[in-house]
DNA sequence: CTGAAAGCGCTAACAA
DNA sequence: TTGTTAGCGCTTTCAG
């Protein structure tokens, strides 16, 4: 029993006896309509098979009950969760998901704005591109006042409410937490400073330098991509090195396992004679050995309250004065820093405290 | 000079003196208008910055270019980069998509169907839930002959397309390989035999014991949620065991992993006292040590080529003789199974051969 | 090559 | 509490 004819609300109410309106309110559950009005016209409905049409139905509200999505990439990690977190929270509030992938590309990331501007979403969650440095392609959606909601990286701008954590903060903490263990000689891998995450994971590194009288040696300081493939060369370049640091941080975890895996194929031990550590928290921290330091980013938390946020704007119309979300980060100390204390790892090494702290 | 008032078609062809029509199809690029038309109408639009409203159109037309996709989880390695997979091919062909995460439960299955049933997507691409045992829920897309394409964890069903890789061949020969190192005890841990990667994989490791003579023992066969935790437990029973297998083949590197890790800490050495072979060859099966010998599942392909076909069906109406689509898988062999040669891990191991074979 | 006009299915102001 | 009616913006037949 096939049918390609879809059953309208104008069927629904002429087997009823009914007007389309009393029918159209009925399924919305409009108080106007008598309890026992609405049985029948569910009732109806249900064994029809009618199914709601959005399409007219946006056309008359103007609004689709959709999101959409900008994200640098789709297969980290830390990427595939916060979109877990944002679908989770988009579900619960009855919106869909447009995704769409920038790659690392500004002109993908144009192209993205576009395509979901033309699909008429409600509003846009979205994390920048790498090398992303001004934001006029989104321009299009702020003259509609569609509403913008930035995680991760986001960028300086007039009121567009972002979700991050501290990153400054964080890079802070695990520099010190290097210099804690004797390390002086401190290497930094991060991304581009046009990131806030890349460049408040920097200076954070900086103040702790500072803090600790170790003077700042721009030739410690390497930004590249962030690929596995950088931590091969990352680990080479350090190999050559006359005087080689003794710890490295990495502002992700993936190119820092892949400088643990070079090195210590280069016969060097880790963390006697370097210690490492990334960011992120991702699986892979602990599977490597000697198991990696790192920052816990809580990437579904980010994702989940972004979408939600962005919600709570679109449904109450007051997108007014919210300008930032700041969630708790965990600095998570493993083996691969511990120089003094070289235990088995054990319950009650890592720390965890989980709040959310707005602003 | 913000404005909510969107410029439609009527506007441009009042401005222009001509009729709607016009506008319309020479915004399409429709043969019968003049291209001299065609290019004042182009410039208007632009100029007064019309947008296709595309409610408006799918009214219409009844089509969305819209792809509803349903998986089991979204921030696994093997999806994420199937997404991204899908994501790339929809993109080329100007289709949008729509997510949803059953988070492997058949209930949350089943609603996603039906959000993306009323989303009016144009088909869908869908990857099973652990115990979706049957797929009446689907009932109502194919009623309405809306195309479906499984992907990965399929169903057999009169006339849905798959794509998938022949996992009883990769299981198969990942097994033959470990008796080829010696191993006659074989331990296996699998997933849901309802779906069809873990029967098969089963299947392909009964074939190879039986091949070599080796006698099936149910015994060693353990069925679980292929869960980190899951790893941690089978590590502890094979402890246990008086005599414990000399290999196990896991159906996911995940599980794989925490197994050599708890074994390792419990003092054993792998490949040695035991081997392990994982599925999936992901990232972090080339940082376990020793590195994971394993199946390198084609993810970014299988959705590419889920998607494509999926728009070829929806775009020519030729849904019709298409059954399976069989991508090549590659055995990848590294130390943590090589028990003969303990040789470093070198160029020349790790096979290679990507082509598509479709039937 | 261009125009007139109907209608896709829904919603909400207004009327009853 | 229910009904009437006028669009939302686009596409397409049919007519010119």
């Amino acid at each position: 029993m096939k049918s390609n004819k879809e059953v309208t609300i104008y069927d629904i109410a002429a087997s009823l006896g009914l007007s389309p309106s009393t029918v159209s309110r009925a399924l919305k559950n409009n108080p106007g309509v008598k309890k026992e009005t609405k049985k029948i016209i569910n009732e109806a409905a249900q064994k029809m098979g009618y199914r709601h049409n959005k399409f007219a139905s946006n056309l008359r509200l103007k609004r689709t009950h959709t999101l959409g999505v900008i994200v640098p990439k789709l297969n980290s990690y830390f990427m595939a969760t916060a979109i877990t977190g944002i679908e989770s929270a988009a579900s619960r509030f009855g919106y869909n998901l447009i995704i769409t992938n920038s790659l690392e590309s500004t002109k993908k990331e144009a192209e993205g704005v576009n395509t979901l501007y033309n699909s008429r979403v409600d509003g846009l969650i979205v994390s920048l591109a790498y090398d992303t440095d001004n934001i006029k392609h989104f321009d299009i959606v702020f003259k509609k006042d569609i509403p913008v909601i930035f995680f991760d990286r986001v960028i300086e701008n007039k009121g567009c409410a972002k979700v991050i954590i501290d990153n400054f903060k964080a890079g802070y903490e695990i520099v010190n937490h290097l210099i804690s263990q004797g390390c002086r000689k401190i290497m930094h891998v991060g991304g581009n400073l046009l990131r806030n995450v890349y460049k408040d994971r920097l200076l954070g590194y900086r103040k702790a330098l500072e803090e600790n009288g170790i003077a700042y040696d721009e030739s410690l300081v390497i930004i590249n991509d962030l690929s596995d493939k950088s931590g091969v060369e990352i680990a080479k370049k350090i190999l050559r090195m006359k005087e080689p640091p003794d710890a490295v941080f990495t502002a992700n975890d993936t190119t820092a396992v892949s400088i643990i895996l070079h090195l210590k194929k280069a016969g060097l031990s880790i963390p006697k004679d370097i210690a490492v550590a990334g960011f992120n928290n991702e699986p892979i921290s602990r599977v490597i050995e000697p198991n990696l330091t790192t920052v816990h980013y809580p990437a579904f938390e980010v994702g989940e309250i972004a979408a939600t946020t962005l919600i709570n704007m679109l449904d109450s119309n007051r997108n007014a004065y919210l300008s930032s979300i700041i969630l708790k980060h965990e600095l998570i100390i493993r083996e691969s820093t511990l120089k003094n204390t070289m235990q088995e790892q054990g319950p009650g090494i890592e720390t965890i405290s989980k709040e959310l702290k707005s602003i």
